[in-house]
DNA sequence: CGGGAATAGTTGACGGCTCAATCATAGTTC
DNA sequence: GAACTATGATTGAGCCGTCAACTATTCCCG
């Protein structure tokens, strides 16, 4: 299927700066990702769930829950766990009230990697990305994403979408 | 290998900003790679492959700097040229001046099919990112991103990085 | 010229992600 | 309570990306 009538083009400005940003975020990521792999044996999002654990009560979360706050699938998440707790860094446990359910559990010793690697993975975030940009760009920063996820919901509820 | 000295760790306003952005970023490149796939049968690496060789002189760019220019390695820039040559909608050819070197070249077939992703695509980046944050903001992001880029370019060239 | 280093690109194995299908359990309706 | 539907989570196939090894060519330098 294709789109039927001609989009406003982006203009030169507009462009430029979508591509910094395309350009700026596979860089980063790719940083990010690397230095946890190479001194912790860990993807950036088997952090990301380590992390979303660690902050939750009892170091534990129902799948579905830790789903969304890692910002993954509920099948990417379920080979995420897999691998974490083949590493014995998070255990299943099924759940007693709502026996389809499973929680997933940060280890003692899922506790003591993530403190390593956040050591390293914070370093990063502030080397690269909050002390690189002026304080007052870096919370326009957080108001766009805020306006894009905002829009980005919004577009959801509404019954027909941008793309034919 | 693990991190030796305590870093400072991000306080409350870094941290929602940092993870607006990566929720946010995680967001819309799901929703604008789910589109190109669904109408277009293109993934988001794939397309970028296409437009920079429409760009192009003669609609064709030697790999290496295809791989740049596409932020991909080149060892994934080879698979997704391959499976764009599979499609039909990119050809090889080999150099002549420097027999080690290949030139990706844009098909008729490619450029039709790129005509029509780019109408989507650009409807996307328009609707979720350019239109959806304030024009102030927009700049505001465009400078932010630039500081990262340079800041991770001026980091790779001095001698210790930031990890341990 | 000859040999070693550098460069262009490819390959294949492996791991991670997506998607659709599946299983098990819970809720709902008559 | 039987049948349906909805929900929580997992599975496996297939595609994609990464990494290290490889081939082929060119450059450099004595």
């Amino acid at each position: 299927m294709s789109c039927v009538e001609e989009p406003r083009w982006l203009d030169e400005d507009e462009q430029r700066i979508w591509r910094s940003y395309l350009l700026g975020h596979a860089r980063l990521n790719e940083l990010l990702d690397r230095d946890l792999r190479e001194h912790h044996d860990l993807s950036l999002a088997e952090y990301e769930v380590l992390v979303r654990l660690s902050e939750a009560g009892d170091r534990s979360m129902r799948m579905a829950e830790l789903a969304e706050f890692s910002n993954q699938s509920r099948s990417r998440l379920s080979h995420t766990v897999d691998r974490l707790a083949r590493d014995g860094l998070v255990a299943r446990n099924t759940c007693d009230d709502d026996r389809r359910g499973v929680w997933a559990i940060l280890t003692d010793a899922g506790f003591r990697r993530l403190a390593e690697a956040a050591c390293t993975h914070v370093r990063g975030v502030r080397a690269y990305f909050v002390d690189a940009v002026r304080g007052e760009d870096y919370r326009a920063l957080g108001r766009a994403f805020d306006a894009i996820l905002g829009n980005m919901a919004a577009a959801e509820e509404r019954p027909e979408s941008v793309s034919r």
